[in-house]
RNA sequence: GGGGGCGUAGCUCAAUUGGUUAGAGUGCCGGCCUGUCACGCCGGAGGUUACGGGUUCGAUUCCCGCCGCCCUCGCCA
């Protein structure tokens, strides 16, 4: 046995004992005939004690320990007098008098210093991110990630899941996101891809009467990176039969409070500033909202609802009957929307205004309006209109009292509008100002947790331009009314040309008729991020082609793509459904951070590479020859 | 694929309009110091200014290219 405790485990109450410690060498404090030194594991840092007049030879010894050395030392703990206390470390009202000193192993200098607080690059870090790994915020980062993968397998274990593991040599699937590809030696000129998520492999489970399926699943998607992206990241992937959305919903509503729990009760991370340990207890079941009203007051599927008083407000009918050409015109066909920001008439300076104007219109907006309110007065017989702004003096007085009504709003206040003929732009807008505005009146606390559901979403979604329906999910959502999905479907069978759409309409069904058909999915969004989120699955074939149908996903394409699936449903598929948690967009809302990097051990740049191994990299000709695969030249 | 920012000592950053020996803090190495704990004091080493080209008497500085990192739009559930 190398060591009797770790370095941070030693108290007050081991005083007397002798001890051996393995560590670190973090700090070397020479003060002639006394040097101290610091000496770190993942439990923490203890002072050893060296005297020169005690033990000549191990003070001497320890002179020659420098920064990272690791070492084993061997003495007796004895407590500090009080005036040597460190009141800053968990250790400081000890130390250890060390008797025997082995160096281990000797280190270079790292390119990073070991401390919490760094304002190194990141690329540096990643170069060298073992020592990056070695600094204590990091090492916190990992176990506290070990605790809720923890906390989650004995939840669901409790719950009769069964942990499964499925292919990572998958099958390439055009949907979706681009694959990441292997080439097969065995079949030249063939492929394996990496999954994107277990997904048709987890439904595969169902049908195998498996009945409960979970895995810590690693997800490949070969797209551009952003601080919030990997090529590889995990899911907790769930799946389960004989169950409706309210099985699954509840399920969460137990995962997610017992590891917050979990991580709020460990005393590893007690130190730690996390926001997930000043939320407070997550309580369920958690709140609920559907689409439609998410979409009314926050014009987003993932509303931030610390800012849940701030909502938006349409003003299309309003805006239908306004003098303001430009308002009028957007409503015709489009939205109208405004955003009351209470008490903020003076809040945004002419500049920031301008900046807002500017994002607007870098959204595809024409313009955004802002609108002070004033006091309403009468001057004599002239009553003299409550708005101040650019376009005020194109609304009449009655107009703006209406405007301010809808609003709800008072003197004082700040409402911003944006009108446009594509709802999507209008959204883009108002959520992204939602947002500006929650940050300016200091409504996004981040130690302050919102759970909300968000349910009742449409099943289909519309591309005008190419006049085509689309899963607004994924095309294996059960729909709330598969009785009208059917009828949909058997009246596009019947009537021959044209798109669905126009077929749909023919047969006398409306399109808001067809975008009123709500699904079975359900995502959790937590402070504005969707960390989960999943479906009840269509498990009988005849439903699947009816959705196909609809989609316009032939026989032929379907067979060719999900014939496997399709097959299985075929054989007794049971009724089931479950959901993805991402496990470090999760992290990252839990520890405060931006940047997807600072939850995974060994991430890659924004690139896809590893700085650390360098990769991705050439491989032997004689390698590609095996496989078949024939390089172009580089240009 | 598009846009923006960045790249100078191990690390974090300076360097005037383009100007002669590229600096500081920290780390590192050595010395001194008996209670330090981000110890203190003294001394020292450390640079292909990412890389390649161009303009110029002269380039860290200006121009072009290229590589890398970060952010973002597209893309991505």
């Amino acid at each position: 046995m190398k060591r009797t405790q770790r370095c941070g485990e030693l108290r007050k109450e081991h005083v007397g004992q002798t001890v051996t410690v393995c560590g670190w060498v973090d700090t070397k404090r020479e003060m002639g005939h006394l040097v101290f030194i610091d000496l770190r594991d993942i439990a923490g840092k203890v002072q050893l004690a060296f005297d020169v007049e005690k033990r000549p030879e191990i003070h001497a010894a320890a002179k020659n320990l420098h920064g990272e050395y690791v070492v084993q030392a061997t003495g007796t703990l004895r407590a500090r007098d009080p005036k040597n206390v460190n009141a800053k470390l968990a250790t400081g009202e000890i130390e250890i008098d060390v008797a025997a000193l082995e160096v281990l192993n000797t280190a270079k200098t790292p390119a990073i210093e070991v401390r919490d607080e760094i304002k190194t690059d990141p690329e540096i870090r990643l170069k060298h991110r073992f020592i990056d790994l070695r600094r204590r915020p990091m090492q916190r980062i990992l176990q506290a990630r070990a605790a809720m993968i923890r906390s989650m397998r004995a939840t669901l274990d409790a719950e009769q899941f069964t942990e499964i593991e499925t292919p990572i040599l998958y099958k390439r699937t055009p949907e979706g996101a681009r694959d990441f590809i292997v080439p097969s030696r065995a079949y030249p000129g063939q492929f394996y891809a990496l999954p994107q998520s277990p997904q048709l492999f987890k439904q595969l489970c169902m049908v195998a009467g498996l009945d409960r399926y979970y895995q810590i699943a690693r997800c490949f998607r070969d797209e551009d990176k952003r601080a919030d992206r990997q090529p590889e990241f995990t899911q907790l992937d769930i799946e389960m039969s004989f169950n409706d959305r309210e099985d699954v919903m509840a399920l969460l509503e137990k995962v997610v409070p017992n590891f917050v729990r979990a991580l709020q009760q460990d005393p590893t991370f007690k130190d730690c500033d996390w926001p997930v340990l000043k939320c407070g207890e997550v309580k369920a079941p958690f709140e609920r909202m559907t689409y439609e009203t998410a979409m009314r007051d926050y014009s987003i599927d993932r509303p931030d609802l610390r800012s849940r008083d701030l909502r938006l407000t349409e003003l299309t009918a309003w805006a239908k009957g306004c003098s303001f050409n430009a308002f009028k015109g957007a409503a015709e066909n489009g939205l109208v929307k405004a955003l009351r920001c209470p008490g903020m008439a003076e809040a945004f300076s002419r500049g920031q205004i301008g900046n807002l104007e500017r994002d607007a219109k870098g959204m595809g907006a024409s313009g955004l309006a802002s609108l002070t309110v004033g006091a309403p007065v009468s001057v004599g017989a002239t009553y003299m209109s409550p708005l101040q702004g650019a376009i005020a003096k194109f609304i009449p007085a009655g107009e703006q009292d209406a405007l301010v009504k809808a609003c709800k709003a008072q003197p004082g206040d700040l409402i911003f509008i944006c009108a446009h003929a594509k709802e999507k732009v209008v959204h883009a807008v108002m959520h992204n100002l939602r947002t500006v505005v929650a940050q300016k009146l200091n409504l996004l606390d981040p130690s302050k947790f919102a759970l909300t559901w968000i349910i009742d979403f449409p099943l289909f979604e519309y591309k005008e331009e190419e006049e085509k329906l689309y899963a607004s999910h994924h095309p294996f959502t059960l729909a709330q009314d598969m009785e009208l999905v059917r009828k949909l479907a058997e009246a596009a069978r019947k009537s021959g040309d044209g798109s669905v759409i126009s077929r749909l309409k023919a047969a006398g069904f409306s399109l808001a008729q067809v975008l009123g058909i709500r699904n079975n999915q359900y995502d959790l969004v937590l402070n504005g991020t969707e960390i989960a989120g999943g479906s009840i699955r269509m498990h009988r074939t005849d439903w699947q082609e009816d959705v196909f149908e609809l989609v316009g996903i032939s026989k032929e394409e379907a067979e060719k793509k999900f014939g496997f699936l399709m097959n299985a449903l075929a054989h007794g598929a049971p009724p089931h459904g479950g959901v993805a948690m991402g496990i470090e967009r999760n992290l990252m809302c839990y520890f405060g951070l931006e940047n997807i990097q600072e939850v995974m051990a060994f991430p890659k740049s924004a690139t896809g590479r590893d700085l650390m191994i360098d990769t991705p990299n050439e491989v032997e000709p004689k390698l590609l020859k095996e496989l078949g695969i024939e390089m172009t030249p580089p240009k």
